[in-house]
DNA sequence: TTGAAAGCGCTAACAC
DNA sequence: GTGTTAGCGCTTTCAA
C-alpha cells in the first residue's frame, strides 16, 4: 500500500460509545406532550379528528425524544401487512440473481415495500428452512425462484394467506403462481435457426438434466434437430458445471474426426468457455448460447445468443404477488416471457 | 415465439384459491395439546425441563396444525434481537453492490440473520427515509454505502442500540466505524508504474469530483504525477458518466497535437468505453482503469487495472458490524481494504 | 375530539 | 417440571 491515510476520513472518537438509552414509545412521548397513548397513535398515523394544536404538541415531543414507530409492534397489534415481502433466489451475488432481485426492489419500492432477501445456494433443505423463516417473520408475500422440487410445505403458508409466486422455474406439489422464460421455444428458434443457415451437425453442451432449464431447452434443440432430421445425441455433452470445462469439451468435439459445425450452449457460463476455445483456434464454427450477459457484445468471436429481459421476468413476477397480496384469489397462472436470437461478440480477424 | 407451451408446469387449478384460514397460535397448540402456553414455549424454543412425552405431546400438536412461531412477537417481547440486518446500497442490479450484498449474505448467513436490503438510488434524501424504516424494524444493524454527505440523523438511533458500519464511503457528521478502498494508494500505485514506463503525458478521465471515490483516486493520480513533475491538469477530463462518454473523450484527447500516450479511467464505466475506441482505432496507448470486472481479461485491448477484492470489503464491514450487535462498545475504527494491479485483456493484434 | 381498557402473539418472572 | 401473571409497543373498541 502506497498512501495508508485516505482523505474523506474523520478523526476517529478515542472514547468508546455511550451507554444505550432505551427506545422512547408512545407512552414516553404521550407523558412528555401531556396527551393519551391513543392521541400520539393517532398523530403519527395521520389519522383524522386530531385538534391541531393538540398534534403539534405531540409533534414536538415526537423529535423532542427522537420517537420512532415501533413497526413490528404496529403490525403485531394491527394484524396488517408488514410491508416487507421475501424473496428467495439462489445467491444474490450473480449477475442473474441480481438482476431479479433489483427488478423485485423496484416493484416493492412502489409499493412501499421492503425486501428480505435469502439465499438457498440451490440446496433444497435450506430452500425450505429459510422459506419458513421468512414466513414466521410474517412477509406479506414470498418471491421464489425454486431450488428444490418439492413446494408442498408450503401450501398451509399459502393458505394462511401468504401467497407465493414461482419466478424463472416451476413449483413442485403445490398450485401456485409461475412465471418462466420460454426455455422450449428459444432453443428451438435459435438451433432452427443454425439448422436453416445449413448445418448438420451441432454438438449441444448443457449442464445436469436435474435443472429444469437444461431439460427445457434441451428439448426444444432436440424438437428442432429432429424436425430436419437431424437428431444425434453423440453430440450432446453433459455436465458441463464452467468455462473451462466447456472449452475443453469444444476442443475434444472439434479434435474428433467428422467434428461439429455448430455448438449451442445451454447456459451463458458454457457460452463463456466455448467463445474462448473457438477464439484461441481461430474456428470458423457457429456458436449459439442461451443467456445473453454483460459484455456479450465484446468477446472475441462472433456468436447468436438466445436473450430474454430478466428485468421482465422479475417485474412480472412481482407485480403479480402484489395483486395477490391485495386480494386478488383467482386461479394460479402460469407466465411466459418470451425470447429472441440477438447477435454477439466481435468479428473474426 | 415458437413454443408457447412448455414442458414442466403444472395444470392450473380451475377453481380459486380457499379463503385465508387464521394462523394457528401457541394458544391453539396448547389448548390441542393439553398444556400451557408457556410449555409450548418452552418446547418450541428447546428450552430444558420439559417431560419428554409432554413435549411430544406438544410436537405433534404443532405438525397437526402447522404452527410456526411468530417471529415479530417474539422479538417484540423478549426485546431481543430481531435476527435482521439492514443493508443499504446504491442499486442491487450493480454487480459491484451485488457483489457486496452477498458477501454480507454470507456473513449474515453464518450468525443465523436475514438481509434486509434497501436501494438508496444514490439519492440521499431516499436514503434518510429508507434508514429509518429499517430502523422502525427493529434491524439489530445497519450496513450503509452512503449516498449522502450527512448521517447526523442516524446518531439516536446508534446510541439507542443500532449499530452502523459504513463501507466503500465515509459517513458524514457521525463517528462510525468505516471500511473504505485504498482509492488513493491504488490510483498512485497505477499512476507511478506508468511514470515509470516511461509515460510524460497521461490523460485522466473521470466522472464529478462530487463522489468520494473520484476525489480520492484522482489525489492518488495527481500525487504521483506530482512527484515526476508531470502533473497537466489539461490532460484531465470530467463528468464522463457512461462508456459511449468515455470512448468520445478518449478519441478527442487522441486527436489533438501532443496526445497523451496513456490514459487513466477512474472506474470501469469509463475503462470500458476507453477500451473500445483503443481497440477501435487500433491505438498502442496505454489503459490503466480502476475497478476489475468481470470478463475484463476478455476484452480485445490490454490495459492494467487497480484491482481490490469487492467481498473482502464487505465481509470486513459485516463482521465489525456483527461484533457491534455483540455488544463491542470500543471507539469507532477506521479499516482500509489494500488494492493492486492486475494486467486484463487480450495481446493487440 | 379524546381517553381507558383490552389484547395482538409471545416470553420473563415468578409461583407452585 | 409446569402454570399463572404480567407486559413488550402498539392499535382496536368503545365509552366519555
Amino acid at each position: 500500500m502506497i498512501h495508508p491515510s485516505h482523505g474523506g476520513g474523520k478523526v476517529s472518537q478515542v472514547t468508546s460509545a455511550p451507554a444505550r438509552t432505551k427506545r422512547p414509545t408512545m407512552v414516553d412521548v404521550a407523558a412528555l406532550a401531556g396527551v393519551s397513548v391513543k392521541t400520539v397513535s393517532r398523530v403519527v398515523n395521520n389519522a383524522p379528528y386530531v385538534q391541531p394544536e393538540v398534534a403539534q404538541r405531540v409533534l414536538a415531543a415526537v423529535a423532542e425524544l427522537g420517537f420512532r414507530r415501533n413497526h413490528l409492534a404496529s403490525s403485531l397489534r394491527s394484524g396488517q401487512a408488514t410491508a416487507t415481502i421475501g424473496l428467495l433466489i439462489e445467491e444474490i451475488a450473480n449477475p442473474f440473481y441480481a438482476t431479479i432481485a433489483g427488478a423485485v426492489a423496484e416493484v416493492a419500492s412502489e409499493h412501499d415495500t421492503m425486501l428480505l432477501i435469502a439465499s438457498s445456494e440451490e440446496n433444497p433443505a435450506r430452500e425450505q428452512q429459510l422459506l419458513r423463516d421468512l414466513c414466521a417473520r410474517q412477509v406479506d408475500g414470498l418471491l421464489v425462484v425454486p431450488a428444490g422440487e418439492d413446494h408442498a410445505f408450503l401450501r398451509s403458508e399459502v393458505e394462511r394467506g401468504t401467497p407465493a409466486v414461482f419466478l424463472d422455474r416451476p413449483a413442485g406439489g403445490l398450485p401456485a403462481d409461475t412465471v418462466l422464460i420460454d426455455n422450449r421455444g428459444g432453443a428451438h428458434a435459435g438451433v432452427r435457426q443454425l439448422v436453416e443457415r445449413g448445418h448438420r451437425r451441432v454438438g449441444i453442451l448443457l449442464d445436469s438434466t436435474a435443472i429444469y432449464t437444461m431439460r427445457e431447452r434441451l428439448a426444444g434443440a432436440q424438437d428442432a434437430l429432429a424436425a430436419a432430421g437431424l437428431a444425434d445425441d453423440r453430440l450432446i455433452r453433459y455436465g458441463i458445471r464452467d468455462p473451462e470445462t466447456a472449452a475443453r469439451v469444444v476442443g475434444d468435439l472439434l479434435d474428433e474426426p467428422d467434428p461439429p459445425t455448430a455448438f449451442f450452449a445451454l447456459n451463458n457460463r458454457i457460452s463463456l468457455g466455448a467463445v474462448e476455445e473457438l477464439h484461441r483456434r481461430g474456428s470458423d464454427a457457429a456458436l449459439l448460447g442461451f443467456d445473453d450477459f454483460d459484455l456479450s457484445r465484446l468477446l472475441p468471436y462472433p456468436f447468436t445468443v438466445v436473450a430474454y429481459d430478466t428485468r421482465t421476468l422479475a417485474r412480472t413476477a412481482a407485480e403479480l404477488l402484489f395483486r395477490r397480496i391485495k386480494g386478488d384469489r383467482s386461479a394460479p397462472r402460469d407466465l411466459l416471457i418470451p425470447t429472441e436470437l440477438v447477435n454477439r461478440g466481435l468479428p473474426r480477424h
